[in-house]
DNA sequence: TTTTTATATCGTAATTTTACGATTAATATT
DNA sequence: AATATTAATCGTAAAATTACGATATAAAAA
């Protein structure tokens, strides 16, 4: 136990929450509100900004790279984050398939 | 060890990720996919359309309760589940803050 | 080349999550 | 009243997540 048993749920279900999973740290969306703020790519001072320790960062920072949301490439010592905007708009397309399914619905009952 | 810093962030983004984590599971897109496809309450028959144990189910969907995406009421000896509507609309400007980031800012590097 | 700087990885502890059998609680049926 | 039905709760095991000190890695600066 303790294993979500993914053969259970459609394709489109799993990635939805994985996506979903990708946010559900206030770490990760300190990161990516951050990231946004600048407005372009964020070069070494990420753990600055957020006060954990850098290998927490670190970690936080593979999980959104890993789904895609983010990318980075070295630049001499440090390493440029930024958004990856294909792949940022792809989950916010997943996301929305249930987000939006209230706005079909009417409440029929309680 | 293994705590979430909650301190160490905004109310704000310890918010949009408890909305987050609510999303972050495959059974739980289920649930709520299946109580939208209803359009009204489900009574009954959430634990035979997923292929999870009973005891599993009650816990997945204490955690939809608990965040406040849907609501139950007692009829006879089933509970009859559906959407909470208002707060699935919060649910979604809360997460639309960090999802719409993306529309305001233009690729500048990377 | 040695030292500094910045990030990643390793190892590990604490906690949380996921899952389910067993049991309880509450209502409906007989 | 006894039994059946349905969902919640309890207890617990397995796994995943979060966090960070220690260490490794890799490039820049001295």
């Amino acid at each position: 136990m303790g294993v979500t048993k993914t053969e259970k749920f459609t394709e489109h279900q799993n990635q939805v929450a994985r996506m979903a999973k990708a946010l559900a740290h206030p770490a990760r969306i300190a990161i990516l509100e951050y990231i946004f703020s600048i407005d372009s790519c964020v070069c070494g001072d990420i753990v600055n900004e957020i006060g954990l320790a850098q290998p927490t960062i670190s970690q936080h920072l593979k999980e959104l790279k890993t789904v895609g949301l983010i990318k980075g490439n070295v630049d001499g010592t440090s390493v440029c984050y930024c958004i990856h905007h294909d792949n940022w708009l792809l989950m916010k397309n997943m996301l929305s398939t249930i987000l939006d399914l209230d706005t079909k619905s009417i409440d029929s009952c309680c």
